[in-house]
Parts: structure tokens; sequence; C-alpha cells
DNA sequence: CGCAAAGTTGAGCGTCCTCAAGCAGCGTGG
DNA sequence: CCACGCTGCTTGAGGACGCTCAACTTTGCG
């Protein structure tokens, strides 16, 4: 079983052809408030920062705070489908209905910018790096889903929930902040939401991860985890994935 | 918590305009096969478009045919993300990092347009249109996968199985295209892999849906599928929902 | 302090996976 | 032409993972 997998980080890009080197968080949100008059607007744990049946008409961005997107779906199921942290865009959803199709609800106090959609697109055509921002930002959205997808079918319940906090974890530290202790605005419920199974199994998860050492609870509320070693947990999935999964990714191609 | 935000006041909204109404998807292909110079390409099944690897330069459209992305990840699984059928955008998720990190696959004999991504961007600054045609695509790969995680959290193994074909009734239907009889290009291996399940559950859940008189198996081969009555599968998934699910939808916001 | 909400843990069970056998379609070659 | 192998699909039996239900503990808040 000693496959080596080439990894997409492991190939050289010719720095030459470097297409759109990717460009920082702050400079981002720097290039959208240079181009556009923004709203900021402050909220507060639990407040909803749109509705899904709300009529599409401004986009938001994410620069103090971390919220979630809720999808809706028309026989009542919900599901918790992303969480947003610092520059990243809600309500890219709606471009194509008109409507939003996902609540966006604060998980902490923040700051939320919004821009109508349409001075967005005016804007864009005038600067083409806030072009660039803005697709870059929908592609990454692209690729979360899809991360998230891939974890969904092909991990166990532990692995999901290790991912989960290695994201997390990845997302703070992207940003510059300290990725070590991860401070989680999630109920159980949520989280087992997010990751397709229940709030028993989440807690069971993290108990177990507790118990092999991998993460650490620092509060009693158990609501504040700590990471020593976030290679470990990443090991860890690719661990479930090798002992369990070789039959179940089997594309014969 | 009855607070009004400024930005809501701002927003008169009359509901007279109407955001972009939504677009015929061969008007779309006519706005970017005007705007820009096209790339055609005639693919056959099993053909692949382009490599997880391969450096993003382009983007590409599919105009004829139904094709597959496949995610790859680092530890080698990898999962069918989604399957594109005419109108659809591929690529998309390269613009973020560079790379395409998908595998392209056509499903079927068909041809595929493509376009240079530098070029697209300029064509977006001259014509608005073809902005709003990218954008709208972008929104609409965000929407499906999306629906996909729902599934994929939400239902059991036959009704995401019924919820499948649906979708690709649905997708067929569209673009004008008869949605009663389904030929599925993809094996049962496939069609477990996209759907988180193995491929003897997804034969089970056929073989199931065909005994309630949902689907009807017309080939021999059991590759092509009637439909009956749509609204029965769309039925089908409703009740799975409401007899089971009630617990772990229930997010306490 | 007392109650509600959130979290943990255990026991039992059901859905779906695993493993295995058998069957049907199909191109190959003797 | 049919035997042959190959691939894909189906179906069954048994087992495991995660869900359900329930009891209990802890936290937070009036």
């Amino acid at each position: 079983m000693a496959i080596t997998y080439t990894t997409l980080e492991e190939l050289p890009m010719p720095a030459a052809c470097e297409p759109t080197p990717a460009m920082d968080i702050g400079r981002q949100l720097a290039v959208l408030a240079d181009s556009v008059p923004i709203t900021r607007r402050v909220v507060r744990p639990g407040e909803r920062i749109y509705h899904a049946v709300d009529r599409f008409d401004r986009l938001y961005v994410v620069n103090v705070g971390i919220c979630k997107t809720v999808n809706l779906s028309a026989d009542g199921r919900e599901q918790v489908v992303a969480v947003h942290f610092k520059g990243d865009w809600l309500g890219v959803g709606g471009i194509a209905t008109g409507r939003y199709g996902c609540d966006a609800i604060a998980m902490d106090t923040g700051e939320i910018w919004s821009v109508p959609y349409e001075a967005l697109t005016t804007a864009c055509s005038r600067c083409p790096e806030l072009l660039t921002v803005f697709h870059q930002a929908m592609s990454r959205e692209i690729l979360r889903e899809r991360a998230s997808m891939l974890a969904l079918c092909t991990l166990p319940a532990d692995a999901r929930v290790a991912e989960f906090l290695r994201r997390w974890a990845e997302a703070l530290s992207e940003r510059g902040l300290r990725s070590d202790c991860v401070g989680l605005p999630m109920s159980r419920a949520e989280i087992g939401n997010f990751l397709g199974m229940t709030l028993e199994s989440v807690s069971r998860a993290l108990s177990r991860l507790a118990r092999d050492g991998l993460i650490q609870f620092v509060d009693r509320a158990r609501r504040q985890i700590e990471i020593p070693v976030p290679a470990a947990l990443a090991a860890f999935v690719s661990r479930c994935v090798s002992e369990a999964d070789s039959r179940r990714g089997a594309l014969a191609c």
C-alpha cells in the first residue's frame, strides 16, 4: 500500500506563468473598499444577515467574525452548508435565481460589509483587479463545497469531525490568527447537521479524539478545543481512508 | 430584537425591478460565442477534457453531451462531484488556485467549447451581458453543490437515488429534452461514488424503486430508466424526509 | 437556587456496507 | 458459430457503524 499520490501542492508551478497570484485577504478587502461604496454593519451572535426568501440585490463580505449559511429545502430540510470567515463572500447563490436561497447568520459579534450587486458589476468593468478578487472568491466557495462533499462521501464519522476541526484551524491560520486553539461558536447539533451526523455522534467523536490525544478541551463547557499537532489530525484522516475505503473510492475509469 | 438596520432602510427595492431575468441556455451560449473567440472540440466517451493537475488557463462550456468532474484529494480519495449538461461551465474551481483541481471527463460523444480565462475577463469588461452569463453559471454551480450536500446529509440511500434521477430528468427538461426516459451514461459504481454509497446499494435502491413503480427499466442492460411520473419521485423523497429525519434536521436557532 | 438548554454516555437496533456468488451482455478468438 | 473471458449488474447473508432512545451531568441564566 505504499502508493505515492502526487498531490497538487507538490507539483512545481513554473513561476513565470503564474496566473493572477494569490492575493492576501486584507488586500482583497482593500481592493473592494476602494472600488465600490461599502455598507458596513455590525452583527451580533445569532443575528440574521439575510433570509433565504429575500430578493437578491447585494452581496456580503465578512470583515470580522464568523457566519454560517443554512440551506432550506422546499420539504423542510435544513442544513448548514458553509461556515464563512474573514474575506469570504456571502449571497453568491442568489445571482442565478434572484433569491438568496440560504439564510446567512452571524455566529459571533462581527462586521459584515455589503455592496449592491449592480454596483459591483459596474465597478468590475472599471477595475479588473476587483473582478479577479470576486471571481477568486466564488471559485474558493466552489472548492470549499467540493471539499465538504468529498468528506461527507468518503470519511467515517470520527474522521469527518477531525477534518472539520483541521479545516477550521486552517482557515484561522490562513488569516494570520492563532490556530492551535479553536473556539467553536457552534453547538454539537449544528456541527452534526453540517457533517451529516447526529449531535451524539459528534460528541462521541470529540471524546474519542480527545482520548487519543489529537485534541484537548480547554474549558469545561468543551467549546474551546486545543489542537496540539495539526498535522496529526490530517494523518488521522488519511489513516481512516487507507484502512477502510479502498472499495468505495474505486472508480474504474 | 426588532432592530432596524440602516442597510435595510437604504434599500427601497421597488417590486418592479426584477433582477436580471433568467436567460435561456441557447441564448447564454450565443452571448458567449458572440463575445469571445471560442475553441470547439469534439469529445468521445471517457475522453478527458482536462486534468486536475493541469495549470488553469481556460474555462470550458458544455455545448453538446454530458460531462463529469472528479475531485481528487491528496490522500487518494476521489469523488464525482458534479455532472454537467449543456450550458454548464467547467473549470471554475481553478480560478482561485491556478490549477483545475478536478478531472473533467466526457461521458458520451459531445462538443465542448473553451475560452481562455484572460480573454473572458477582458470581454466581460466590454460586454456586461457576458459577465451576467458567467456569474449566473458560477452561481448555479454553487447551488447545485449545495443541493448535493443537502441530499447527502439528509436523505437515506433510496431517496438519494430517487433525488439523483429526479434532478437528472429536471436537467434534461430544462434544456428542452424529453425527460421521461433517462439514459444514464454512468456505471452503478460512479453513481454510488457520487451519492456516497456503494454500487450494491445503488443497485438495490434502483430495484426497489422499480418494484414500487416509481421507475421502469427499458433495456435489459438497465442503463435506460423511464420515469412515468416525475412528481412521484419528488413525493417519495419528501415522504422519506417526513417519516424519518425529524431529528437530524432540528437546528435550534 | 431552580430551571432550561447543551453535552455526555450507554444500550439496543436499523440501515447500509462487506463479502460472496451468480447472471447477463459483449467482444475476442479458436 | 459457440466457447471463453471480461466487465458490469443483481441479489443474498452477515456484520459494523452510526442512529435512536434514554438517563444523567454540566452550564448558563433568570
